[in-house]
DNA sequence: GTCCGGTTAG
DNA sequence: CTAACCGGAC
């Protein structure tokens, strides 16, 4: 076997240490918006889906229309897909806006109008994957769940210097990560936490090491200082 | 764990 | 254009 180091999850010890910094950055640093305002899983979830190959910013306005046009989700399961069509239209989701009306209509036949509380359940659901239902599990219901988004996987390869098989957000280890890094007092925070800091301090390009609070532990090297 | 679809950022 | 993205299929 080679290289078993950079392939081994980091201790968990090392995992909630970087999990502390992230939350002491996050406190200063956290960026709020209106999905983030409220806990009800519909909206957690339609905004997740949303933000999905989105800009959060732009989100931001067509959540808004969407929400006082359709409150609850009994009235986006009847809503027509021509008037959500028109709504979703700023986000480029007209392939997926058939998705939206169907969640709606699944979860009230299914689930009899309450949004589910198991990954499983929720996976199944048209437009939902293992990203939005994490998502939800931990930022609605508060449920101790992981989350891996591609930013995660870039987060964790850097500072930790792990290797990840071919596709990192499905990668079993990235993936034990995730789960150690979202047990604990805190999962909805913890999350959104590793969010915003993908978002605006770990960045594809050009990330901003210079001023990043956790790069005293860090393994990645960059390329500007 | 990998490939692909449909889409957007660059 | 290409790379990147997440869900879905395999």
């Amino acid at each position: 076997m080679m290289n078993q180091l950079s392939e081994r999850v980091p201790s968990v010890a090392n995992i909630r240490l970087f999990r502390n910094k992230l939350i002491h950055w996050f406190n200063r640093n956290k960026r709020t918006y209106p999905w983030r305002e409220t806990r009800d899983p519909f909206k957690v979830l339609i905004a997740e889906m949303m933000l999905r190959r989105t800009k959060a910013d732009q989100v931001k306005s067509v959540y808004e229309k969407l929400f006082s046009e359709y409150p609850d989700l009994e009235s986006l399961a009847s809503a027509e897909n021509k008037k959500l069509e028109n709504i979703l239209y700023p986000l480029g989701l007209k392939w997926r806006t058939p998705a939206f009306g169907l969640v709606a209509k699944d979860v009230r036949e299914k689930y009899q109008c309450k949004v589910p509380e198991t990954r499983e359940e929720l996976s199944e659901l048209p437009g939902v994957g293992e990203y939005v239902a994490g998502a939800v599990l931990s930022v609605a219901y508060g449920k101790k769940e992981w989350i891996v988004d591609s930013n995660i996987v870039r987060l964790f390869r850097r500072y930790f210097g792990i290797k990840t098989s071919k596709e990192g957000r499905r990668d079993k280890h990235v993936i034990e990560m995730a789960k150690i890094y979202a047990l604990g007092r805190n999962p909805r925070k913890f999350n959104l936490a590793i969010l915003d800091f993908t978002a605006l301090v770990c960045t594809p390009k050009n990330p901003k090491c210079d001023k990043c609070t956790l790069k005293r532990n860090c393994h990645y090297v960059c390329s500007q200082s």
